[in-house]
Formats: structure tokens, sequence, C-alpha cells
DNA sequence: ATATATTTTTAGATATATCTAAATTAATTT
DNA sequence: AAATTAATTTAGATATATCTAAAAATATAT
């Protein structure tokens, strides 16, 4: 099965709404994921439910198939194995490799993820602590829950951040979360959703709502 | 100035016919170049014109100006760095290469080639001997001649062989042949062009016109 | 259950990159 | 210099990926 570039994206991002819900992905969910309009996504929509990768009925949204969601996470590997190869080998930033990966996943070539999953010493994740699927699309997935929903008191460790929004990462390097993080939970705001929490035991420091339910830390 | 993908394919094709030649690259040699037709080349042309990378007057040629030039400069030091990569740090062989660097080569980030480049310790040259130009689009050429116009009893380092022909690379591997390989012509077969050659003081074999003339020896 | 709002699809355009076939221009031969 | 051949361009299609505006279907509110 051979995708175009964009319908690689398309499928990718239906991969990633259909996650965590057995619902079927609307049309304009897919057109704010990707930045486009409905009226485009209708006309994919059709395009890759004739190759098999989504079901489709109309005004009933999409759902992925066995077959779809084989290709999305190929994709995903591809574009996580470069991450973790911009990082580890380049010396980028984890703020700085999301838009050069969303190229690179789309490179053709039977032989050179493989290799490069071997030169890099077979990651089992990216540099935003995502995991990266096996060569057929096998994930594992530690269990992990949103600071926002921690207790007081609590203890956590950093193991995934979002990977595709820089302004976050820059602002975690500044406060310095990293994956690994200790994090101390000491308060929670109810006005704002808000918490007041300690990284690697050292200063404390209130994280807002919205960068606290984006930030994962481990479940033992 | 922002090219397609395939906008950089054409201005590459046309720098690669521009070289050694001052007339203006035909639109018939670019469409055998590129396996496409003249009239793509023609509508191509024109847009390529109209964002003055070359000069063109109608069915004249065209010239690749001083801004395409640069342009197709690093297009291909991306390429022959991303060769360099794959046989240095993926175990590619010199044949495998191309194909994937075709892709590679118009991967866009501002940082990706810098970092690349450092993190390959500057290299001056691609698995196949061809010079990588630098930021600047300079160029360092050695002194070269093709085998094929070496004189009987005389000596040679290979330094370049066709990067693109994966058949011809292979059967270089077959006879031994590679970058460095010390060459003595023995004996020149004027009916084919076909000459009796020693590498690196071994076997005696026969090299046909056809590869003579594509593999280049160091001119003292 | 009817009216209103929202979502989704269709119809019709635009832009890129390609093609074939026909027309035009240039080069070569006699 | 006219005729023939070769090279190049134009005209008109096709396929992909996108858009806006209008129509149709579904969901929500009263």
């Amino acid at each position: 099965m051979k995708l175009s570039f964009t319908e690689e994206n398309y499928l990718k991002a239906i991969y990633h709404l259909s996650e965590g819900s057995e619902d079927g992905v609307s049309t304009n969910a897919i057109a704010e994921e990707l930045n486009t309009k409905a009226a485009s996504v209708s006309d994919m929509i059709r395009k890759l439910s004739k190759k098999k990768v989504i079901d489709y009925q109309k005004y009933r949204g999409v759902q992925i198939t066995n077959s779809g969601r084989k290709i999305a996470l190929q994709v995903i590997r591809k574009h996580r194995l470069w991450e973790v190869f911009l990082v580890e080998k380049l010396d980028f930033n984890w703020d700085e490799v999301h838009d050069v990966a969303e190229q690179l996943e789309h490179i053709k070539s039977p032989v050179l993820i493989s290799r490069l999953d071997e030169f890099l010493g077979h990651p089992s994740m990216d540099p935003h602590g995502d995991p990266i699927p096996d060569e057929n699309g096998e994930i594992k997935v530690s269990p992990q829950m949103p600071l926002s929903d921690f207790e007081e008191a609590s203890l956590g460790i950093v193991v995934k951040v979002p990977d595709s929004d820089p302004s976050l990462l820059r602002h975690l390097d500044k406060i310095g979360m990293r994956l690994g993080s200790k994090i101390r939970v000491i308060e929670k705001v109810e006005f704002d959703n808000s918490a007041l929490i300690a990284i690697d035991q050292g200063k404390e420091l209130y994280l807002s709502g919205e960068i606290a339910k984006n930030i994962m830390l481990a479940v033992k």
C-alpha cells in the first residue's frame, strides 16, 4: 500500500484522534488537527476509504482499520526514531525536533529505518517520552496519569510531555523539568486548576492547569 | 527563495548538465535526465525563469543564474552529506545510497545540515568521491581524468566513480575497485576501447571502455 | 415536534505537476 | 533556398490537494 505524503499525514492524525475513544473521528476534528478545512477533509476521507485504511459512512465520522493503523504506526515509528537521532546524535533540543521529524517521517526506504533503529540502539521512547512502535507496530505503554490528576502530597516521575509545542518545551527547560524529573505535588489550587509543585527536590513553583494536564507522570 | 521538491530537482539537473560547457542546456537534455517529457520541461522552465534561477529564451535553451547555482549547490551539498551519513553511520553500501539521498536532500531545515556536517566531521567528499560543496557553495576539485584517457603503462588512483548506477557500483565491488585503489593501465585495446588493468597490484583484468570512461583517476 | 444551530458534504475553483498530440521554430540536407 | 528533420512550445487533459460558498443531513433547544 503506497500512500502520499498528505495521505500519510491524514492517517496519522486520524490515528491520534481515535486513540482512547471508540467513537468515530469527526470531519471537523480532523480539519482542526491538520489546520485545514472540513471540505478538504471530506475529499480525503473518501480517498482513504477507497484504499481501505479507514471505514467511513457519510455524516458518521471515520474509524481507522487494522491495515490503516499499521501504516500510521510505521509513520509514527519513523517520526520518533528520527527525533531520537536529532537529539542524541545531532544535539537538537527537544523543542526543535518536531517539525524536522514531520518531514523525515515520510522518507521511503525499506532499509533506512531498520538501520537507523539499530544505529540508535533500539530506543524504546522518543525525547518526549512517547513510546516507539516496533517493526510490527507493537507499542509498550507504561501506566501513567496527567500531573493534574495527582493528589496533593503525592509523588511522581515525568514520563511524557507533548512533542509538538516548542514554547511549552522551552518553558519546561526553563523550570528544569525533563523526562525522569521527580515531581512532588504540594498543593492544588481549585480556582484555576494550577498546582504548587517541587521538581527534583528543588524550589517550589506554581504550574498552570493547562501545563499540568499535559505532563504525564508514571503510575507505579 | 523557496522552491518545491520538483523545482529543486529540475534545478539540480540543469546545474549538472551545464557543468563543463558554456552552451545553454537544451529542453530535451533536461527531459532525458529527469525521465520526463520535453513538454513538461518547457512548463517548468518558464516557472524557474520567472523565479530568476535560470535565464531562458524560447528555443535557445537555458543557463543557470548565480542565484540558481547557489541553490543547486546547496541541494547537492545535502545529497552528498546524507550519502556520507548512510555509508559511514548506517553501514549502507555505496550502491544503496543514491535513491534515499534523493529524498533526504529535499528536507528543509536551517540547522539540520550544519549539525549533520559537524556530526560527520566536515567530510570533503561523498562515498563516490564527489566533492561536498561548503555552506557557501564552494567546491574543491582535484585534478582528475577518466581511466580511459590514461596511457598504457601509466598509474593512477581512483578518486571518483558515478553515484547513481547501483549495478556499476556492485560490479566495482566485485572486482575490488574502490576509492583510493591504485590502478595500473597495462594495455589498451583499440577495437573496443577496453583496457587491461591491475587493481592494487592484484590480478590483471579487462575493463570495458564504457566502464573505463566513468572511472576518474587522480592526475598527480 | 418544530425551529435553530452545527456539522458535513457537494459543487465549482485554483494551483501544481504531469501527460499526449498538434503546431511552431530552428537546424540540416540536398 | 526549398524541403526535410529535429527540437521546442502550446493547447488541452488528467490527477492531486487544496479552497469558498452553498446545500444537505444531523443534533440541540425550546
